[in-house]
DNA sequence: GTATATATTCCGTTCAACGGAATATTGCGA
DNA sequence: TCGCAATATTCCGTTGAACGGAATATATAC
């Protein structure tokens, strides 16, 4: 998997690495922490969020730290860490995402004229 | 439908809307447009290009245009056009990643200290 | 006329995204 | 300490966008 053909990321995707831009948070703690990001106009399900992360872990775009906490048997929280290829991946959406504001530009005068 | 349900837009909705901003076309030429936009690193198959426009046909965000050509019973190509929801809704996806832009540089920042 | 480029349609597969319910844990006030 | 709300994760089933690739059709050039 080459950072090219994990571009563009998914909404819930980009989300995800930038919450977790600033440090370590568990799945709940994303979630609310997009909600908040996007001024309560993002509210993704459980599932959508349960599942990205696994599918960003198989990626290696994200690490997984366990905590401290619920004892043997019991769920623990899952603490999620960008790593390396996450942190770069998210910049080269960025750029993308810039370019492609450069190319449309243009574009969309000649839409509204 | 409201335009919030369809932000964000997919990649190749996006760039088809793109590609008609300046005038209608038909989709083989849509293709073309957008491999040429993109420097040749973006390529969709016929399929998803198809796909999409019956879509955005169905959502009305674009309106299908005959040509005079083919023969009774033949194949004609088709042409489509934007209209105003299709190029309101380019525009609603622009501001949409301008913001997303401003909400994530800071956290970048962040990402790589 | 036949090869090549242009153009559209069709088929089957995969997987992200989703709603929503179930399950588990933690914190807190009465 | 009982119970309730908030926190947190897992599970299940469905849908539909995106895709590769083949088939089909038409236009153009030689």
């Amino acid at each position: 998997m080459t950072e090219q053909n994990l571009l563009p990321l998914s909404e819930v995707t980009f989300y995800i690495l930038l919450s977790l831009a600033p440090g370590a948070k568990h799945g709940y703690a994303i979630l609310k922490d997009v909600e908040s990001m996007s001024q309560g106009k993002l509210r993704f399900s459980t599932s959508t969020l349960y599942d990205a992360l696994e599918r960003m872990l198989g990626q290696k775009l994200i690490d997984r730290v366990e905590e401290g906490g619920a004892q043997n048997g019991g769920r623990k929280r899952k603490n999620y860490r960008l790593n390396k290829k996450g942190s770069g991946l998210l910049a080269a959406e960025f750029k993308r995402m810039q370019t492609l504001l450069e190319v449309a530009a243009p574009r969309l005068q000649e839409s509204t004229r």
